[in-house]
DNA sequence: CCTAGCTGGTCCACATGATGGACCGAGAAA
DNA sequence: TTTCTCGGTCCATCATGTGGACCAGCTAGG
């Protein structure tokens, strides 16, 4: 982020809003099971009344939706309908999904679309592949700070040298509880590698045997709009192979390009 | 509301996190071209500063941008990513696409999917017709209160009469200011007449001229999901037209339920 | 040139509304 | 029965958000 978006700079309060907010985008992970309020609260840090407190204002707001079950704290419907409602700025989920269809059915493995949400991806749809042996390390809704997984890495390794050490610097943390497998030297490696190459390579750095390939995808102003990648076992993604992988990543990457270009400078009607 | 999501009653605080979130539905519904501040000072009752420290708020959540240029605030990234993620659940658009696809290619008609969202329904898809004249009375992100519209009167006339008693009751004061043209006693006759015939017809009563029909989808435990319509000049739904779009619908309807019951339960993997 | 009217944005003294430790109840495991 | 975990809520305290007043930029127009 850092002089993020334009104008004003904060200081300002609000700050139940924030909270609320963290809630939300908590809620928002757990997409596929649903959030405890236990886990809210350790993950978010506040406390129980107050993370109760606030997701009850989600839900008067029918952001999130509480199952009556199992108490267990969803997406509303609210939330779906402003997504909807956003798609018109920012769909690239629905100017990738042919890409991602095609390169599935061409390389018969998973592809995936992510995007940048702060100093993380957020893995925004999975294409299963053909292929019978798959990996499912990656999942729609999972988060892994930028340069963990090889779309991830494709748009750290976009940014320019400053940005890419502020997102290593703020991450340093997680980095080192949750992913201390994952030396920080070594995602300067990646990023320094993938520089080089053009496209990202996770040769089974987050789960033995489970490789992957990105490519960033660019806005028509240059600024990174997310990312496409393939995952497979290692044995389909040798060396042999990843050269043809990288070109249909490509192409499919322009393609979407394109279509963002459209998007921002519509022909006239 | 009423009954609404079970679990518990409220009696909380939390207002600045209700007043927040207010904004950002008012924000979504000026999805075209971006709210102003002034405008969202208005129709929120807030006063500026207030408005405004809750739309930073809002901004570093990534739900709102503000454009550079004009000062406008747009839904934010991560409103479409909450979206894509909510999808999961409740993805009626995305189940609901081909049918309005096929309602738009076989009557040459515009048709459109209407979720009800508190006392209102919101247009959240519009599929355009061939037929070279259309109405453009209803666009996306469109609100309109229960029972006004063709898809809105088709989603009031499914409740119950309790229900639609506290609708129209709630949304008095609006409909008495801004709709004032479309007498309450009016709306209810219009629900009287939609249950009779199980279709709703709005005989231009918003705009002389453009007429509409619609139908309910309904979830597998018979909650109203949404509604698709149909929009045409007067001349295309005379008496003559309206069985055979009726059966249009309803066969669209249908198909959409059966798919909200596969997503409900799902054959087992 | 200056004024008037509109916009977006911010300051800061005040008191209202959010906070969180302590508590309750339900269900599961022991 | 006891114990543990989880969901949920109460209410005295004070940190927090509030909004009237204000500044600044822009456009129209006299």
């Amino acid at each position: 982020m850092d002089g993020a978006s334009l104008s004003t700079r904060d200081l300002s309060g609000s700050q139940s809003v924030d909270r609320a907010l963290r809630l939300l985008a908590l809620v928002g992970r757990e997409a596929k099971h649903g959030a405890q309020l236990v886990d809210l609260v350790e993950e978010s840090g506040l406390n129980k009344p107050t993370a109760r407190r606030l997701l009850l204002a989600l839900m008067r707001a029918g952001l999130v939706e509480q199952e009556a079950q199992t108490r267990r704290y969803h997406l509303g419907e609210e939330a779906y309908v402003l997504g909807t409602l956003a798609s018109r700025r920012h769909g690239l989920l629905e100017l990738s999904l042919k890409s991602l269809r095609s390169l599935s059915d061409i390389t018969m493995d998973t592809s995936f679309l992510s995007v940048r949400r702060d100093n993380y991806a957020v893995c925004l749809h999975r294409e299963e592949g053909t292929y019978p042996v798959r990996t499912h390390a990656l999942q729609v809704g999972n988060h892994h700070p930028l340069g963990i997984g090889a779309g991830s890495l494709a748009m750290l390794s976009s940014l320019d040298a400053d940005d890419v050490e502020n997102v290593l610097t703020a991450n340093r943390k997680v980095l080192e509880t949750q992913y201390s497998y994952y030396p920080v030297e070594q995602i300067r490696d990646d990023v320094a590698a993938a520089r080089r190459q053009g496209y990202a390579l996770n040769p089974g750095r987050i789960v033995a045997g489970s490789w992957g390939l990105g490519v960033a995808i660019r806005f028509p102003d240059g600024r990174i709009a997310g990312a496409l990648s393939l995952a497979a076992i290692d044995s389909r993604m040798n060396v042999g192979r990843q050269p043809e992988l990288v070109r249909q990543l490509r192409t499919a990457a322009e393609r979407v390009e394109s279509k963002l270009r459209k998007m921002f400078f519509p022909v006239k009607a």
